[in-house]
DNA sequence: ATATACTGTTTATATTATAAACACTTTTAG
DNA sequence: CTAAAAGTGTTTATAATATAAACAGTATAT
């Protein structure tokens, strides 16, 4: 029972939640017993096949232990919690193959790739952003993305803490951006041959109910169809993904720009 | 059973999800039957309570009736859903005091206090981040949030499209600020007398398993503690809220100042 | 050779949300 | 004034859920 003979690996699997241990590899195989019939690569790609197609509410462990052909409590033999499981989905989603690096120069064009690579995660794998997020990555393929991030940052004049503040704005940037464009994937699948944003059912709805009076400013915006989608087609901004994302590598630019001392803006 | 003797009001009610519905109070109170013991409000105001408490995962239908005196299925006479109470509880915590107008030229502090109030909210309420977005805000007070992102536009060269992209860039961010911000209440409060942020007691484990050769942009930062926020002290960039706040709000004055007829910058 | 560690299974349990039927109460239509 | 109608809160029941505990069988280490 000596903590002494633990390779550096083992004690950090210790302190990692059971699913990042397990995503890390730092849980051994079993020595002893029967061959094992299944295995954890097995069972997340069942699991995730489940999700893909009907929803993470879908996913049981009844419902992936059939599908494998076994009884639910086998999983158990594999992985402690179902919570576990949803933090290998997660990492199993994140483990995409990465674009070659671009040089500094293109750092804008680096991170519209990062933004948009990260929002295809979320078209891929609708059930992407329903699994809760318990604190920072510490995945292995999740800390992947998040070196991603890092990538177009390198050569810059910024501190570490400046460095993660821009990689929190552009990833939390690409999460939302993501959850958007599920959300209007599942509305265009659910209804596609009615009607083409979840929005647009209550546009009638909100026309009466928003007043003027109430809602000064939403009011107009309303009732000329731009709130709730109706109008989409004359969209002059073009993607919402591609206006913030502008916005955002502007505010950084002029950032890098007055901190390598004070460009030609006051 | 003819449909023309229904108010707009309650035409409007037949296409909204019935938890918005009773949020815009487009639901009329029974005539007959025996007096009413509990309210819409009274069931909603308990909810938010335990939620606030114990977090979103101990509101259950029993657990709101105990509360109250009552049994779990009283509560369907009033709320036809857990779903819509979710909705109603979500609803309830936009409903705030919205700070008074500025004049149009502090715009950028009018964004400021928006989006301070709302990260308000999900420090007020920690579980209401934990409900998960639908569609866009279709109740009341929600969208009297969003009005008031609205208001600082008003008078900009703007389109509708434009106004809604600069919102849904401000709300997005807010939001992430605010899930951040409750994480980081959250871990202070659970591990008050230990760790500070949930990321510390990785912090460790992350050092032995981030290698420069996998990770060679995220190895320095994890290294330097500033990944898991265990160097938070000397943080150069304030709060984190305020450094992402402060570049959109750079690239949306570039993006105006642009539109307003080329300014200085080329 | 035998103890040990492990396998997948069966059985059981505690929580969920919520449907259905019940006895009772208030209002409304005749 | 009297039924019918509509609504109240309750009891009972159901289908899913994650997962704990005990089981008989199997592979390995000593």
């Amino acid at each position: 029972m000596s903590n002494d003979d633990m390779t550096p690996e083992e004690e950090a699997a210790k302190m990692l939640p059971a699913g990042a241990a397990l995503g890390w590899g730092l849980v051994k195989p079993p020595q002893r017993g029967p061959k094992r019939e299944m295995s954890i690569d097995l069972i997340v790609s069942k699991a995730i096949e489940i999700a893909d197609q009907d929803g993470l509410a879908a996913v049981s462990m009844n419902r992936i232990a059939s599908a494998l052909g076994f009884t639910a409590m086998s999983l158990y033999r594999y992985i402690p919690s179902k919570d576990d499981l949803l933090i290998l989905m997660q990492d199993a989603a994140c483990d995409i193959p990465l674009p070659p690096e671009r040089p500094p120069h293109e750092w804008r064009e680096s991170m519209r790739e990062y933004v948009l690579g990260t929002v295809a995660i979320f078209r891929k794998h609708p059930w992407y952003g329903d699994i809760p997020i318990l604190g920072i990555p510490i995945t292995p393929n999740n800390l992947r993305i998040v070196d991603w991030a890092l990538r177009p940052l390198r050569d810059m004049p910024l501190d570490d803490f400046e460095k993660m503040s821009i990689v929190l704005l552009l990833s939390g940037y690409a999460r939302n951006c993501g959850m958007l464009r599920r959300d209007i994937d599942r509305a265009v699948q659910a209804g596609s041959s009615e009607e083409a944003f979840s929005g647009i059912n209550y546009s009638a709805a909100l026309r009466t109910l928003v007043k003027p009076e109430q809602y000064p400013d939403l009011y107009p915006i309303v009732m000329s169809g731009v709130y709730s989608g109706e109008k989409e087609a004359e969209n002059t901004v073009g993607d919402d993904l591609e206006f913030g994302l502008e916005r955002m590598l502007d505010g950084i630019e002029q950032y890098l720009n007055r901190k390598m001392g004070g460009g030609t803006a006051p």
